[in-house]
DNA sequence: GGTTATAATGAAAACGATTTTCACTTTCAA
DNA sequence: TTGAAAGTGAAAATCGTTTTCATTATAACC
């Protein structure tokens, strides 16, 4: 099994955006090259911060309206975590399932294929019509692991 | 394998809360009843409305409050969605997957042990240390499905 | 290159869900 | 029965997010 990095040129979504008629700002660059150079899940203020480095004058409003933007181009995906349901990744198309470190938020998709003949069995003993499933993991990634031998 | 309904007498709720030197009012009894004796996943204002019923001076407030207390006591699960976090489920001790409807909210929990070597291949092919997961399956139950032949 | 329609912007206001505050009420152990 | 403390509902506060709106920037067209 190999384990997928998230990492997407800032420059092939911003094409995207631009083929799908939204125009290029420097507010979108800024929040665009933020979540696609990050490895790890961000939330709206995270992104806030880190692309006002870039872009002084961005704005919140601009951030949510990016990041609606970029979800509904499936090139970010929403991230669910307990007791945080309000972050973002960059999305990686076809595998779904997510590796999340609860310390530091560094994310990692990996596939999770053995799954269909689970969900079979599931939709046959429940009757119901299963039509999407959510895999997620969490845990620590090993560079927020504590080192060998600490209490 | 089999399906696992979420019914649990609310009598043993109040016991648990009571046990936890939290005291029973009729508030506290009206929102315990109508989670306990749900089979679908209700958000704070759906238990709300439902509770009032038999509690007709019930506050939202005390839903919020109750609710957190049966978190706490892991009588009930927060259930996430796409598009949705903030429902709540009766839980079941050691199963924690989900199949959900997303017409009717109807929830029923499965075990899913075969999940246990997808896990370790994936820690080990991260350097992730897994701690928690979360599987969850979403589509209708029998009872929310179109007739067989339907457009 | 200049012009122009319109998409995008940020600030402020509005919004909905949840939490806090507070004065009053209820529970339950002594 | 009594009293300390937990619990209550209403109102206000808070938080994250969305809407509104007047202004600015983009990019297609000349």
């Amino acid at each position: 099994m190999e384990m997928i990095s998230a990492f997407k040129p800032a420059s092939q979504w911003l094409e995207k955006l631009q083929v799908h008629g939204y125009r290029l700002t420097e507010s979108r660059r800024a929040v665009v090259e933020v979540i696609a150079n990050s490895d790890r899940v961000l939330n709206a203020i995270e992104v806030f911060d880190l692309a006002r480095e870039r872009c002084a004058s961005l704005g919140l409003v601009t951030v949510y309206r990016t990041i609606a933007k970029l979800e509904e181009l499936a090139l970010v995906d929403r991230v669910h975590q307990p007791g945080d349901c309000h972050a973002y990744v960059a999305a990686v198309p076809g595998h779904q399932h997510l590796l999340i470190c609860q310390n530091c938020g560094r994310a990692a998709y990996f596939e999770g294929d053995s799954l269909e003949a689970l969900i079979l069995r599931v939709a046959a003993d429940s009757g119901y019509h299963v039509q999407d499933h959510w895999l997620q993991l969490f845990g620590l990634c090993a560079a927020c692991q504590p080192p060998a031998g600490d209490p």
